[in-house]
DNA sequence: TATGAATGAGACTTCATTCAT
DNA sequence: GATGAATGAAGTCTCATTCAT
């Protein structure tokens, strides 16, 4: 950001231009959304979105960061120490719930991701320092459960973080009955490949049962 | 296309444009590649390749067609009556094995589907089209290996058709050895889910072995 | 043109190519269309169509000449002694009725020359042909009407074959009531105009009766 | 038009590229004439054309817009009382130097209406919408002068508008003297035909007397 | 500091015409 | 002579970014 915003009228106005570019990405895409749009529908003049944003670039960037703040904070939540003693199927369900919640409120975080591949190198740098947190506490969490035998836990967190994170996004787009099954299926799909390493966990694996959701 | 390229020459073209635009795409990304790029790198005057394709879009669907027909191709040589006599593990080591192999030789693949997200219907519906097939010869051959229990295989399919498409994908980009672990926990993940629908299968899970890969 | 189709297979191509650019240029205007969709619609090879006219001007001139020929022959047929017989009023209707008889079966004729004003000098030359035409033919006929006054048949003769040209042309697209209307004012426009001119003719002008028309 | 000039300078700008357009489609026609031409020509550049005109099309019809409304405030000026007390004659005059002087100064009014023939619908409804103004105007007049027989007054002000129109126009590009006749024809045209529905009007009809010109 | 009109390189696409087969 | 694939100059329009006000 070019300007760090101090005043209350300026912060408003980054928060302005931040939603309304992640409307725009969703609605529109990112390459096919322009500056000019960005500040029409923030209601701010483009002169000043150049104010706070040296390009277009910079305005994905700080979406980005804020997704990532968001995501973490509420996943840190979930790595207390009650949950090392909540069951792992207990652990999942939550795990996959919340990040599923996350998805559905901010349906713009995969979208963005995904559209500007490769195009913006500061983010994959934001998505990659994201996904290592994300991955390095995941880790932690699974060793902290059994530190006996994982010999790669960072292997097995990014598969967990990424495969979640993209079966959860494109079961948003589904019918509402098989996206149910589908949220089903990705906690029994994370279930049964961490209990093969966390060997504490009972064996039972019920079908499951579908539950209802929102 | 505009016009079918009957003559050996006509064709050869047409395969050099799809090659330029398959390179370019992954190079630069698809918004940023202009068709006259296209057209020189592929060594065709401009006019030529609106010959044979009305616009830009239509070079990704026949880029996208091309893939898709390829990988269903070599998919469907694992959907055999051999195959279902197979251990579990086996399969799965194989059609993992047989995705990681294609998207290494076709980095396209993913990078196109991923960028062009919603820009270009007729390549969702390709993709769509492509996922359905695939993910119905999946639960169709999942049935035959048990058709006791599944109440809904087209899930699981899906599940298995998209993580494993996605994980493999990421892999590509990371470094060799890290590479390798993804690609085992990869073939973990899927076995240990699918077992836990098959269970005819062996129990014993040995943890992977890292095998040499080129 | 460029040669002189003596096979009569040639000859029908001429035709051909001729009555497609005539519905083409009706149907979307001369710049629209496009040489190649001429020779499309002609059912002629583009090669072809190039070896008959050099290029796309030379259709539309000899389209043009194909018209002038077409309605100078039967304006032709109008000027001939028994017409001197007749009584003025009859001699403007079987005008006006001819010239609005060809519009409707021609209605490139002023399409053509209206829309390609000004781009194609030969086209000037051969409209500019056909009025002096018209107007040497017409005000030699008013001279053998009447000889005493008259002191500029031309000036007059170019008014009559302009303001009957454009007012039936525009008639043409008119709803059929209206267009009734407008081509009974244009005789009667036409009848005290040449009334004036030539005393001899009765004074009694009635209103006109809307005759029917089909 | 895109944006609503306020500032007086853009005001200005808006202006010059009018004038350029319509320089340019008087010397080389519509569909020649570039949107960088235009710019070119008005010292602007091609993107604040765009800033004011979506596309050529809307050029065209701002041009068309200033035409009419110039040559209807003039028309205006003509349909007063006062005109109702002149000789048949006099407004006849009046009415066609009226015309003639405004073709001179903008010989761009037809020019345009004729090349766009067809390929502007928004074009079209301009044209009938400033010719229906003038038709129920010129009707308006000629009941106002003698109510008592009159059918079909908008026929009669279709014919004397589109025939002043077009010889007028036509009289512009011919030599000056034989132009001087046009006019005077035009307007003895105009005459005979309207004393034929205005009674009133003395019968006397002098040859015209070829006044001089500028 | 705030504004938004101005800028122009460059994207996509067309089509009259040629010429190798 | 007949064919139609090949050609590339040129047209329309966009949009990230600046800078005078």
């Amino acid at each position: 950001m070019r300007r760090q915003p101090r005043q209350l009228r300026s912060q408003k106005r980054v928060h302005q231009i931040l939603d309304a570019a992640e409307q725009l990405f969703i609605e529109e895409g990112f390459t096919v959304t322009t500056t000019n749009a960005i500040a029409a529908r923030a209601n701010v003049p483009i002169g000043s979105l150049y104010q706070f944003f040296p390009d277009k670039a910079a305005i994905v960037q700080a979406l980005a960061r804020r997704y990532v703040a968001l995501l973490h904070q509420r996943f840190e939540a979930l790595q207390t120490d009650e949950a090392l003693q909540l069951p792992l199927s207990d652990y999942v369900d939550q795990m996959i719930d919340l990040t599923n919640q996350f998805f559905k409120e901010h349906p713009g975080y995969h979208a963005i991701f995904m559209q500007v591949q490769g195009r913006i190198p500061e983010l994959e740098t934001i998505e990659a320092a994201a996904d290592a947190q994300f991955i390095q506490e995941l880790s932690a969490f699974l060793l902290r459960r059994d530190a006996s035998q994982q010999t790669h836990p960072e292997a097995i967190a990014f598969v967990v973080v990424k495969a979640v994170g993209t079966l959860l996004w494109l079961a948003l787009s589904q019918e509402p009955a098989f996206r149910q099954q589908l949220v089903a299926e990705t906690k029994r799909l994370m279930l049964t490949y961490l209990q093969s390493y966390l060997p504490d966990a009972p064996c039972q694996m019920p079908l499951p049962d579908d539950p209802l959701e929102d």
